[in-house]
DNA sequence: GCCGTTTTCGGCCCGACTGTTTTCAGTCG
């Protein structure tokens, strides 16, 4: 029973008593119990064998009890006798926007409803206008929200939401009176799916900026709007909030706005205690008057915090961290010298081996290691031994063409079989400065046999990276099954890095798999894995899951010199 | 159901917007 499983079963519990109409705050313990699960970075079950579950926010010693009944038998008495007495159907009803649990109840008890193509039914028949509190125009936002439930793919990956975003604030940011603009919400804090936008400006005369938002050519629909707050659904079928506020309220605002809304709880709880309440809009006194913050570290100031990163903005210790005065000082996009992982025309980049250096310079970056898929990987044309020979050659030639200031280093992705064996021998990859592992291929296999084959690539003695280690592709397909812990304690063992790759459809390692990596001391590497030049230029992606993980640059390789990556490496700096 | 350097009982973040309502409930974030 793994960690998700259980939150899992914690958050469906939360749906069903809400349904019941049960006390919010017993609802809100089981939803918030299921998000510290989620979040957690340990194995539950680890937690749970070392008897230490009651130390996990959340968790007292009802839902310990309930924990320790999953793990020993795998099943749960009480979500079983909620399951009985609550149609699965009728929680599904929750899915749908503005259907929520006491609306669910009412057409479950009242109409018979107990799925949505039942509520459907019931709303085109006119069924649902004449119920308590319903009317024609709440049967129709029914209709709607169903027909926004199929559009909808679900939550869209962080790279496709950044485009979007800015899409939508740059034309904001051009009118007279715009003070400023950002995106908040989940967006901002980098989790690597987003639901809904969170768009901010500072402006103060809020409706030319709401006119004009609505008018954006994106806009399929408006869905509200009013003199705080506007929501829009594009025509990708992605939902956009924008709120405009006062620029002297700005920090409030966006702080407010970035949330999470268990971090902005918590907060709100410390402003309470301090005699001051919390919103949107101010700080205020118990007098009523307020205290206004243009910034954001105004506002975590007047609670006697340091600013908090939105990256590490989820509840999950950040609050209590900076109450101690230990906040990790967080790895920055600056601080990366160099990449590890990018590909070239020798196998399936678009650009040149000199193109792709020139680029990494023009961004920053003082050097660089070509790594290029070796010859079994079936896409494109991979790399052999004989090719690395002359690829070396052109490298050579590529830094005495850029002179000192950045330099190439000889690498390579090799495929790990699905026996686990390397695709390319030994002697080649000697030959080589740096070599990244990686599996492409097999991803289905049983969690043994693609963890064997993990570990046996961190255990050969030439590899010095293992890249994606889950080989996922958000939104498209799972990761394999690997045995997270077992890499991560190899990799430990074995003194070998982790890379955190940072294209948003990879992500990979992800941010709760960094910071187990970092408190057991594994070294990561934040890869672009490029394809084309463009692809150095989404290296802040990585660069937040890391941070959302708590990473510092003493954790990540690359934020080191080249000298500093080849001795770690083991190998002459010559 | 959780939690406590005021509390082991009585709290539990706060506000916008909508649609149904003559003052508020539901949903959302």
């Amino acid at each position: 029973m793994d960690n998700r499983q259980v939150a899992d079963i914690f958050a469906a519990m939360a749906d069903i008593l809400a349904i019941q109409g049960e006390n919010i705050h017993r609802i809100n313990a089981y939803r918030r119990a299921a998000e510290n699960i989620a979040a957690l970075s340990r194995p539950l079950e680890e937690v749970w064998r070392a008897g230490e579950v009651d130390t996990i926010p959340g968790i007292g010693t009802t839902l310990a009890e309930k924990i320790d009944e999953l793990m020993r038998t795998g099943r749960l008495e009480a979500y079983e006798k909620l399951k009985a007495q609550v149609p699965e159907g009728v929680v599904a009803l929750l899915q749908v926007p503005d259907v929520g649990p006491r609306k669910a109840a009412l057409f479950w008890k009242e109409r018979g409803i107990t799925s949505i193509e039942a509520l459907e039914a019931a709303a085109r028949a006119g069924q649902l206008r004449d119920l308590p509190g319903m009317g024609a125009r709440s049967e129709e936002k029914v209709l709607a929200g169903i027909e926004a439930l199929k559009r909808r793919s679900g939550r869209i990956n962080l790279g496709v939401a950044w485009e979007l975003a800015w899409a939508l604030l740059n034309p904001l940011r051009e009118l007279p009176g715009v003070v400023q603009v950002a995106p908040a919400g989940s967006l901002r804090r980098m989790r690597e799916t987003v639901g809904d936008l969170d768009l901010l400006v500072a402006a103060e005369d809020p409706e030319t900026v709401m006119a004009r938002f609505r008018e954006l050519p994106q806009v399929a629909e408006v869905l509200l709007s009013g003199p705080t707050k506007t929501s829009i659904r594009t025509r990708t079928g992605v939902q956009a909030d924008l709120r405009v506020l006062s620029p002297q309220r700005w920090g409030t605002a966006l702080q407010y706005f970035t949330g999470s809304q268990a971090h902005n709880i918590h907060l709100r709880a410390l402003a309470q205690e301090r005699g001051l309440s919390l919103s949107e809009y101010a700080l205020k006194r118990e007098d009523g008057t307020e205290i206004l913050c243009a910034t954001e570290e105004e506002v975590y100031a007047a609670l006697g915090l340091p600013l908090i990163s939105p990256e590490l903005r989820e509840d999950r210790g950040e609050v209590e961290a900076a109450l101690e005065g230990r906040l990790p000082d967080l790895v920055e996009l600056d601080d990366l010298q160099g990449d590890l992982q990018f590909h070239t025309t020798w196998s399936d980049g678009r650009d040149t081996l000199l193109e792709m250096a020139q680029a990494a310079r023009a961004r920053g970056l003082k050097y660089a290691l070509v790594t290029d898929h070796s010859h079994g990987l079936g896409i494109a044309r991979g790399v052999g031994p004989d090719d690395l020979r002359r690829q070396r050659a052109e490298i050579e030639a590529v830094n005495r063409q850029m002179g000192g200031s950045f330099r190439l280093l000889a690498g390579v992705e090799v495929e790990v079989r699905a026996d686990g064996s390397l695709d390319l021998p030994d002697e080649a990859l000697a030959e080589l400065d740096l070599v990244v592992a990686a599996i492409h291929s097999g991803l289905r296999q049983s969690r043994e046999q693609v963890t064997m084959r993990a570990l046996a690539a961190l255990r050969n003695p030439h590899v010095d990276i293992l890249a994606h280690p889950t080989g996922r592709l958000i939104g498209e397909r799972e990761g394999s099954e690997v045995d997270l812990e077992a890499v991560l304690h190899t990799a430990a063992e074995m003194g070998k890095a982790l890379e955190v790759n940072c294209h948003p459809q990879r992500l990979d390692l992800n941010d709760v798999a960094v910071r187990r990596a970092v408190d057991l001391g594994v070294l990561l590497v934040i890869n672009s894995d490029a394809h084309r030049v463009e692809g150095f230029d989404l290296r802040h992606f990585g660069v937040g899951t890391a941070r959302r993980g708590w990473a510092t640059p003493a954790d990540v390789l690359n934020t080191r010199s080249v000298d500093e990556v080849l001795a770690w490496a083991g190998r002459s700096s010559g």
